[in-house]
DNA sequence: TGAGATATGAGAATGATTATTTTATAGTAC
DNA sequence: GTACTATAAAATAATCATTCTCATATCTCA
């Protein structure tokens, strides 16, 4: 297992610390409050690293950035199509989608993933401007 | 509807010629070898265009690039993690889906995606080099 | 035909991410 | 505890995908 550096520490704490899935941006953003001088490079080194190690999960949603995830057991999410905020749904996971799909393809399938799209709760409640 | 210029016409036949679902560059090198002067912008513009206008699908899938989709009806996708080729999967898309999630969630629920991953038939047969 | 609207091509700008280089810190052998 | 080595961090440059800008070209239709 890796190294627990101070700036691993505080960034493995604050992704756990929220429920939605940050950025590696608002990552940055949350960890400089604890540690002024981090640079952003380090939050995508370590980020990448500890998702290869099994810590936390890197998400590969639609949108234009990676969004990471402290709960490594399998699970489906929501993103909101005008702020892109990212959460979980908790409904179970469907195994057998799996089997079903590998009996249309010929892919060595790995696994699956279910990305639910919608309105999050705090742009519903705003006036509906041009899409962000 | 807009106007079918000859770009458009000829992104929309070479998007339609293909199974699997090209990125803009793709689509671009594909589109040089008719209109050798088409610039990327143009695709990319287009691309997006004719998403918003329903005539194809942008899809929103993992991977750092967009793809996209001449069957704009609702299916599901499975994605290469070693190529990042992505291809249908023919099994029926669950609605039900919508509305066990929309019982565990405070979004707007739009629509749903199912994506799976794995190893397509052509990075099968190659001696597994590092990720790429 | 010609005015106005729309689209294109070329290239600059932006945003996210990755790579590189230098400096600092931690772990280890003596 | 000091020197040596390995690893990590910080700073910054480079890259990649995408979007934007703007000058020119092409349509549309009165």
């Amino acid at each position: 297992m890796i190294r627990l550096t101070t700036q691993r520490q505080i960034i493995l704490e604050e992704l756990a610390k929220v429920k939605t899935h940050p950025t590696a941006s608002e990552l940055y953003d949350m960890v400089r409050k604890r540690l002024p001088r981090i640079g952003l490079g380090t939050v995508y080194r370590n980020l990448e690293l500890m998702a290869e190690n099994g810590m936390i999960l890197k998400l590969e949603v639609g949108g234009t950035q990676k969004r990471f995830d402290a709960t490594t057991e399998d699970h489906y999410h929501i993103r909101c199509s005008r702020c892109g905020r990212v959460d979980d749904i908790d409904i179970p996971v469907i195994d057998s989608l799996v089997e079903s799909a590998a009996k249309s393809t010929d892919y060595q399938i790995l696994g699956h993933h279910v990305e639910f799209t919608g309105i999050c709760p705090d742009c519903q409640k705003k006036p509906k401007p041009g899409l962000q």
